[in-house]
DNA sequence: CGAATAGTGTCTGTGAGACACTATCCA
DNA sequence: TGGATAGTGTCTCACAGACACTATTCG
C-alpha cells in the first residue's frame, strides 16, 4: 500500500462539570503556538499504541490532576477538516466527559493555565467570554448539545452529583444544563419512578439554609430512561 | 512540536438500502491484502486536502457507480484500536449512508466484486454470510443501532424511498430496518399526524397483485419525529 | 364472489404538564 | 411565627397500543 497522507491523531476533550449550579467546561489556556495565550479545550496527541478512548483518558488524568476520575466518558465525533490546525494535518477525536465537581485543575504540559468556564458564557457571548482556538467552539457546541440530550433518555445526570445526593441536587443538573428547571412534582414523579434510576438510603441530608432536609440517595444501575424526560422551555440559547 | 506518531486515516462507509423488503448493505470483496478475498465495508484512504465526510462521498460515488448520489449521509464515529489493521496504525472515521433501492454496485479499484448482502444475515449468523474484514462487524452492528434509532425521532426512512412513494411501502421501510411492521393504524395516525413528514400527491399508484391501489407521496420538509415513533417488538436478534 | 391490499374508526390505558397543597427545618 | 426548602396529590389532555371495521382493486 503506498500513496496516503500521513496525519497527526488528537483527543480534544470537553470535560463538563455542575460548579455552584453553573453548567461548566474545563478549558486549558494554551501555552504554545499555534494560539498561545488562547483558550482551547484540553487534549493532545494519541501515541502509537493507544486507541483514542485510552489517550482520552490518559489527557483527562494529566489535566485534571485527578488519579481516579469518576465519572463518565464518550466518544463525541471526529473533526477533520484540512485547515483546522495551520501546522500540520490533524484530525480530532472529540470526547465528553462529566464529573462531579471536580477540584481546581492542575495545569498540564502544554498548559500555561487551566480553569473552568461557564458553558453558557462561551456559547452564547458571556461578556468576558474569549474566543476558543481551532474549531473548538464548534465541538463544545456539539458535546452540549449531546449532553442535553443525553439528560433527556440516560440517567446521565447521575455522574454529575457526588454520591450520596439528593432530588434537589439531581434536579438542579437538569436545570443547569438545560438552563431552566423541570418541574419540581413532574421530576420527582419520573426519577422515582424509573425503577433502578436512584436508590433511596435511610438518611437525610443536611438542611439548606432553613429548609427541610432532603433525602439522601445513591445511583441505581438503570441506564435508560424510558419513555425520555423531555425538555420544555429553556430560556437560555 | 514533535514527537507524535503518523497515522493513515480512512472513511468506512456502512450504505444501507432497502431491496425487495430486506434491509441490505453493501459489501465489496477486497482484492489486495490485507483480508483479500475477504467481504468488507466498502472506504478508503483520506486524502491531504479532504475532511473525512468529503472523502466519504468520493468513496461512496467511486464504489456505487451513481454519480449524482440521492440520499443521506452522515458521521458514524471513529474506530482506532491499535491493532485494527496489521499493515499500519489506521483510525477510521466511520459512516453511514442511505439511499432508495440503487443498481448494481460497479467494483472499485480496490475491490474484487461488490454486492448486497442482507443486514440480518451479516450480524444474526445467516448460513451464507461471510465474516467480515478488520472490525467491520463491529462498525455495522453500531450502524445498524445508530439506524433503527434514528428512523424513531427523525423522517429518515423517507430517504429509502424513491419519489413518490406510497405510505405501505414507508412502512415496509420500518417493517425491514426493524424487523417487524409497525401496526397499520398507528404508523399512518403518526405518519400522517406529524406536520411535513409526508405530503400527499392527488393521484395513485398501481395495483399491488389485486389489491386497492395506494396514494403516492413526496417527501415532506420536516427532520424530526416528536414525540418518536417507539419501536415495540422486534422479531429478530 | 373471494383474496389481497389500502385505509378508517374507536376504545382504553399510560403518563406528562400544570399547579395547588402539605411537611419539616431554621431563625 | 414566617421564610425557605422538600415533598405529595390531582386534574386534564395528548397520544400510543390494540384491534375491529370499511374501501377498492383484480381475478
Amino acid at each position: 500500500m503506498s500513496g496516503h497522507a500521513a496525519f497527526a491523531v488528537t483527543v480534544d476533550l470537553a470535560v463538563f462539570t455542575i460548579r455552584d449550579g453553573i453548567f461548566s467546561v474545563l478549558l486549558v489556556e494554551r501555552g504554545t503556538e499555534p494560539f498561545a495565550g488562547s483558550w482551547a479545550l484540553p487534549g493532545g496527541f494519541v501515541e502509537a499504541d493507544e486507541d483514542a478512548e485510552t489517550a482520552a483518558w490518559r489527557e483527562l488524568r494529566e489535566e485534571t490532576g485527578v488519579e481516579r476520575f469518576e465519572g463518565h466518558l464518550e466518544q463525541l465525533r471526529t473533526y477533520s477538516a484540512p485547515d483546522r490546525d495551520p501546522r500540520m494535518r490533524v484530525v480530532s477525536v472529540a470526547h465528553v466527559a462529566f464529573a462531579p465537581d471536580l477540584p481546581a485543575p492542575a495545569p498540564g504540559s502544554d498548559a500555561a493555565n487551566a480553569r473552568w468556564w461557564a458553558v453558557e458564557d462561551l456559547l452564547d457571548g458571556g461578556p468576558d467570554a474569549p474566543p476558543l482556538a481551532f474549531d473548538h467552539a464548534t465541538i463544545l457546541a456539539d458535546a452540549r448539545e449531546r449532553i442535553r440530550a443525553k439528560l433527556e433518555y440516560t440517567t446521565l445526570a447521575r455522574e454529575f452529583v457526588a454520591e450520596p445526593f439528593t432530588l434537589p441536587e439531581l434536579r438542579r443538573v437538569y436545570a443547569a444544563v438545560w438552563g431552566s428547571p423541570p418541574d419540581l412534582g413532574n421530576f420527582r414523579r419520573k426519577v422515582l419512578g424509573t425503577d433502578g434510576f436512584v436508590v433511596p438510603t435511610d438518611t437525610h441530608g443536611v438542611s439548606a439554609s432553613g429548609g427541610r432536609p432532603a433525602l439522601l440517595y445513591r445511583r441505581g444501575e438503570a441506564t435508560d430512561i424510558q419513555p425520555p424526560m423531555l425538555r420544555t422551555a429553556g430560556e437560555d440559547d
